[in-house]
DNA sequence: TGAAAATTAATTGTATACAATTTTATTTCT
DNA sequence: AGAAATAAAATTGTATACAATTAATTTTCA
């Protein structure tokens, strides 16, 4: 018997906005009629209306009540307070790590990296940028506090929103890449401070998002 | 002519539940009937499926998907997750707050600090805890930054689900206020990261919650 | 009697219809 | 012609019906 998908619709509805928003087929601003988006997935309207109000939790979607719902438009201010925000959550998270007793685990942060590395090779940026989210999410993970993850996860989706707009050059990701080798081997050696340290150089230094 | 709710049912009904759990009217662990609901309020199961979900989305309720949607119930894992995470943040907020060039303004904050102080004399305690989330919440608009905000906002309507649990004896609230006052001080003599410690220890300390 | 299977009941997930509101287009008036 | 008022169209908000799934109950069988 052929496994199904489980996934109510409207969480897959969810997956799809999301992704048409991040691919960058819906842009920032453009208006998201239910209807339209009905039409387009040949699901009613009751999954769509849900989705798009859990993109509104992740500020993605902008909805105006009994009118529009939009894809969200950054401000510079705005982009700026997401960067601050998220260098210190994640330094914060960072730093929690000196207090677990063991050792940790950095395999899983180390795959992700390599397959950062490939994507920014054969330099397929959309990937790179995915991967890269995902390197900061699997880092944070490993501080073993949700809640953490949870908030990070939340601000990452509107960062690479942003990214769509502020597009990096190609030395700059190079330079991404090797901040996180640099805070990975700090985290190796135990030197969690540190590595701490240069995150947050790294989140808020140069191309910023 | 007579001003009318303009706010949606869903809205309405968001609002209702919150109440309902934050007072412990629903207690955690209590599951929601989405039908349940709708004969208590009157209005139809699409607005208060919309509540629910909007709920699921600031941890007040967890959903069991295609099955039932219950009052969340915090493990003390996730409670001490909730305290380290908020402290950090708010104490980042607060940190940020020396960037800024003009003087700040206290009033606002002053306001709260009153009504939480006339609340605490009364004893009436849930007026206390939700005075307190208030001044923290106005703290942290000072800061500008809107993230923060929304991120602490967040994490706010566990901390007050978690208070319920918890309680506080008289004696931790009373050096609760004084906490307050003293961050208040500091931060009109421009002693921002001396206020920041300050509020490391107020929020990480004692009481806990 | 007690566990597994089958049946029934209850609950969520989705589609659809209609009402309320807002937006767009048209008309009216100066 | 251009602004204000009116009418039409489009869109969201809500109610309701039904399908799909899960939970509870009863029945069956060892």
């Amino acid at each position: 018997m052929k496994k199904m998908d489980k996934r109510s619709l409207a969480d897959q509805v969810y997956d799809h906005i999301k992704e048409s928003i991040l691919s960058g087929v819906l842009k920032p601003g453009e208006k998201i009629p239910e209807e339209k988006i009905a039409e387009d997935t040949g699901v009613s309207r009751t999954p769509i209306r849900e989705a798009i109000r859990r993109l509104s939790e992740f500020g993605l979607v902008e909805v105006q009540p009994r009118s529009w719902a939009a894809v969200a438009q950054l401000s510079e201010k705005q982009l700026a307070d997401l960067v601050e925000a998220r260098v210190n959550i994640e330094v914060a998270a960072l730093r929690s790590l000196a207090n677990i007793p063991g050792k940790m685990t950095l395999t899983a942060l180390e795959k992700v990296q390599k397959r950062l590395e490939k994507a920014a090779e054969k330099k397929i940026w959309g990937q790179v940028f995915s991967e890269d989210s995902n390197w900061h999410l699997e880092l944070i993970k490993l501080s073993g506090n949700n809640i953490y993850f949870e908030l990070l996860e939340r601000l990452d989706a509107r960062v690479q929103l942003a990214r769509l707009q502020k597009c990096k050059n190609e030395k700059v990701i190079q330079k991404d890449v090797a901040y996180h080798r640099s805070i990975m081997k700090l985290m190796a050696e135990g030197k969690i401070a540190k590595a701490a340290d240069l995150l947050g150089q790294h989140i808020s230094g140069a191309g910023s998002i």
